[in-house]
DNA sequence: AAGCCGGGCAACCGCCGTGCC
DNA sequence: CGGCACGGCGGTTGCCCGGCT
């Protein structure tokens, strides 16, 4: 009943490639595209699957890939994005230029993980192994896990959206920039998953399109306190948990559904947002501010890390922590020590010297 | 010098979603 | 509507190589 395989596994040719099937298959592509894959191997003249061609092709032979050493912003931004979007390395690798996702598994797996085990940071929750030390409460983790679940569903709705929008974004987004002059920025749309494209799928789904769950705040940092799991396995046990009632912050409109002047600008904010990450990651201390033993404040400036991200989300009061946000119209979140503690461990350790104690 | 062991990574496997017929 | 082809994805395997005994 099962599929019949790709190829004749008896009679192809398997295993490591040699430097003239790479020439083959590379000067083929070049020639004529790659085509159906299926195809090529007859057409090129090589005894391979049509799948191992993919493969060697998009992790190996690709001329738009960097092999080498990992730089350390490298290195942050997977972990910072493994935080949000979980083992989905082809949605990490497309914000890591030239980085393939098997190239980001094969890292992960066999350096940062350690790391951030030997750091005593959970790789897959990304939070401290002891939860004991967190001192954090049922009810504390009752309402993070109906947190991420929203988060989640939010996300996978939004995900769900945007890959049924990007094939249709082909066909409509120029002539749709074409009609709306004032906001022409960018020719495509980013091939991946869109942070703020989320947003918008949370804002449009819900009832009140002005209402955000501090959900998203708590996925967005990964405050799942507790013995949660990552954001993408949460998924897994998400379905009974959203009904849970949470509470929700006002936020000012959104622009991106109100203004239809920023078509176009969601795609730079996320770009932005994502070189932020890469480029100001230690910025993330400059917009923490302490309000008191505990809890931590973050501003929303336009000027140094994490930018455009918070746009449109002025004032948010984020219920797990406290009712009323401190009177700043640059306030946009209020988290706890926990989480700012996380992500300065996080930035340290990637941070460090690869001959520092931590190691 | 030889054998063992573990780390790193390229390649493979199997499942899934989508589109086409 | 169902089956199939195809591409994409994440998990896993197995080989290679360097370090250690």
């Amino acid at each position: 009943m099962g599929r019949s395989p790709c190829c004749d596994k008896v009679s192809l040719k398997r295993g490591p490639w040699t430097p003239e099937e790479d020439q083959k298959l590379l000067s083929y592509i070049q020639e004529h595209g790659h085509g159906s894959w299926r195809a090529l191997p007859s057409k090129a003249g090589l005894q391979r699957c049509g799948k191992s061609c993919r493969l060697r092709w998009s992790n190996y032979l690709r001329p738009d890939i960097k092999r080498g050493k990992f730089s350390l912003q490298e290195e942050q931004a997977i972990i910072q994005l493994h935080a949000f979007l979980g083992n989905r390395w082809s949605a990490i690798a497309t914000h890591l230029p030239k980085r393939t996702d098997n190239e980001i598994k094969n890292y992960w797996n066999t350096h940062l993980k350690k790391r951030l085990t030997k750091m005593g940071i959970d790789p897959m929750t990304h939070k401290p192994k002891s939860h004991d030390v967190l001192g954090c409460g049922q009810p504390k983790v009752v309402a993070n896990l109906s947190h991420m679940a929203q988060w989640e569903s939010a996300r996978l709705q939004a995900e769900a959206r945007l890959v049924r929008e990007s094939r249709l974004v082909s066909h409509h987004y120029h002539s749709q920039l074409l009609n709306r002059a004032t906001a022409i920025t960018h020719p495509t749309l980013p091939p991946c998953l869109d942070v703020l494209k989320v947003w918008h799928g949370a804002w449009t789904t819900r009832p009140g399109k002005d209402i955000i769950t501090s959900a998203m705040f708590n996925g967005f940092f990964a405050s799942n306190n507790g013995n949660l799991e990552s954001p993408t396995s949460i998924l897994k046990s998400s379905d009974n948990m959203l009904n849970a009632s949470t509470s929700v912050g006002l936020l000012h409109e959104n622009p991106f559904i109100t203004d239809m002047s920023y078509v176009g600008k969601p795609s730079n904010v996320y770009e932005d947002w994502v070189k932020g990450i890469m480029d100001n990651s230690n910025e993330l201390n400059k917009i923490i501010e302490p309000i008191d033993s505990t809890h931590y404040v973050a501003h929303d400036d336009d000027s140094i890390g994490f930018p455009g991200f918070m746009e449109g989300s002025t004032n948010l009061v984020t219920s797990t922590v406290r009712t009323n946000g401190p009177d700043d119209d640059n306030v946009v979140g209020v988290f706890e020590e926990n989480d700012i503690n996380y992500w300065r461990n996080v930035l340290n350790v990637v941070n460090s010297p690869m001959g520092s104690p931590v190691f």
